[in-house]
DNA sequence: CTGAAAGCGCTTACAG
DNA sequence: CTGAAAGCGCTTACAG
């Protein structure tokens, strides 16, 4: 990278006056026009790009501190918003100066993000959404930077997580006492670390309360409304489909949901929906029909990484903590109580 | 803000003990305990926290390129997800190793953000949802920072705009074609800029196809589903309701949408509504019943802001440059073809 | 009108 | 085991 000693140098002045000129001060200060455009010309033919780091220090700016929030780049990208609002929501409340910096990741790749290990360019991080492998890895990190794990526990690090043992429980009571002996189940294809023990939980309770999930009736599709559409038409090709449906997404449950009413099958009265909500909660609250779901209190998640993460930067001595946050049982017309 | 130095005096040690030890280096460098004590203790009073300009000066990594996403703090940040969706999707194709940074702001403060001035901090700027306000800031701030208007218009800056007037005229025009010659408005109450003209755009479109729409059947709402609610409950208490809607946001009319299938109104038989799409385009695509839009191309837009962003910064002398982005008319069940 | 020099806060060889 | 010193790239008084 040039310097601004190399534009001196060509430009045959001193650092001074490629300084000056480059920052538009060159007429306040009489620099004379010949000079002014032998420096630009000099920066130009370099691609001088001036050191920010530099001039920073230089201005001795105190830096905002900034806090990077790690999501995946994938079909998830529909979860960010609630987080999101969440994260921004709080920062105001508490008006609390900071930059909020988003970075994407590759789940399986959290051990390329080299700032999470250079741990100088973030106050802190929260992460959001790492696979088994990223907690492994995560597991193993060593680093000075202060971590917040989204939805995710591990002993080392600050921990913010969702409680949904007992709406859960609900939900899966609630079918068994209208009657369903069997239910059918739509989850994501890709079984994220906490989709597989909320799945594993889901069958946990259906065991225990006498609900049936059979093998040919659990449908894993892609996360998203059309993965929605495909599940819908496997559950219509069932010979003896059950009359109760549990997702684990409520993207997935409003692609399913668009099938049903257009093949004039409704809810609740021919089947009954539960789903995971963990989207724009008005997603399933204005759908049509409305959608009975276990919410994820996402907002309220984000509110407290943020929360969380002032403390971190603000109290030395900031005790390691873990956070949960109770998720909702909200029943609406797709299953009514 | 304290310093190594300041540490260092108070510990009794030199700025390279300090470091040594602040760092981790201590054991490495067999530095004797009691001196790591001291100068941990003296941090921790002093609450020390590292300049990091200065460490990323020292290390004279190249940095990465910062490019600062600017929208505002409000309801809208429902609309944000496509645009980010589109962002990283870009960087991700282009391989563009850069920081996304999310700033948000409050609409008519746009001139409180330092940082657009302190033009230092960000290799390029893209600023989205500006007010009349922000935007009459703009045409005065003096910047060397490269800014892109993302759907707003001013020649000094790059701009990349959605172009929905001949969908707007021929979604005007179909309903005409169908025979409606009255029509209700739904639109947001806070009228910002864009949203301004494309309304002025409609009413006059309508004018010349002789579509009426009547003062008392224009309705400004929140811009969410609850004021969609709003909207639907205003329209059904209308003596005559117009059987054609005209919504200047998608999410308003999801709203609505679940008012008028509560209420037995069937679309399109009872009404037929058509929307601008703003938000997540599967909303509209997967809503019952699925909605006729105005679909703005937030993703190819963002995308656009990328790769100008990108050439700014990578191509010396990129010119200003002015993208306009088709929106396109896609019709469904609440207004079919 | 232009240059030499100090200094922003840190890290890292290099002495001792 | 610890300290003095150089240097990262820039800006800004201060001379001349």
């Amino acid at each position: 990278m040039a310097t601004i000693k190399d534009v001196a140098a060509l430009a045959g002045v001193s650092t001074a006056t490629v300084s000056l000129v480059l920052n538009g001060r060159g007429q306040e200060m009489k620099v004379a026009e010949a000079t002014q455009q032998r420096v630009l010309t000099a920066a130009k033919t370099l691609g001088y790009k001036p050191n920010t780091s530099a001039r920073k220090l230089q201005a001795s700016k105190a830096e905002k501190p900034t806090i990077a929030f790690y999501w995946p780049m994938d079909l998830r990208i529909n979860y960010l918003t609630s987080i999101l609002t969440g994260l921004r929501a709080e920062i105001e409340k508490l008006h609390f100066d900071c930059e909020l910096l988003i970075c994407t990741y590759h789940n399986d790749h959290l051990d390329e993000e080299q700032d999470l290990m250079d741990s100088y360019r973030y106050s802190a991080a929260i992460i959001g959404a790492p696979s088994e492998a990223d907690m492994n890895y995560l597991q193993t990190l060593k680093t000075r930077l202060p971590i917040i794990l989204f939805n995710r526990y591990l002993e080392k690090y600050h921990t913010v997580c969702s409680q949904d043992e007992s709406p859960l429980r609900n939900a899966v009571n609630l079918l068994t006492a209208k009657g369903h002996m069997r239910a059918c189940l739509f989850h994501p294809d890709s079984l994220y670390t906490v989709s597989g023990k909320r799945l594993s939980m889901l069958l946990h309770f259906a065991e225990e309360a006498g609900l049936s999930i059979e093998r040919n009736s659990i449908f894993s599709v892609e996360d998203s409304c059309d993965g929605g559409v495909i599940a819908a038409r496997r559950y219509l090709s069932l010979d003896h489909p059950p009359r109760a449906i549990l997702s684990m997404s409520d993207t997935i449950a409003i692609g399913a949901s668009s099938i049903f009413s257009r093949k004039g099958l409704v809810m609740p009265t021919d089947v009954e929906l539960i789903a995971f909500g963990i989207g724009d909660p008005s997603l399933s609250h204005f759908a049509n029909p409305s959608l009975s779901v276990i919410e994820m209190p996402s907002h309220e998640m984000a509110e407290n990484c943020i929360d969380i993460a002032r403390q971190i930067i603000q109290t030395p001595d900031f005790p390691l903590c873990h956070r949960q946050i109770p998720s909702k049982l909200i029943l609406r017309e797709s299953c009514p109580e």
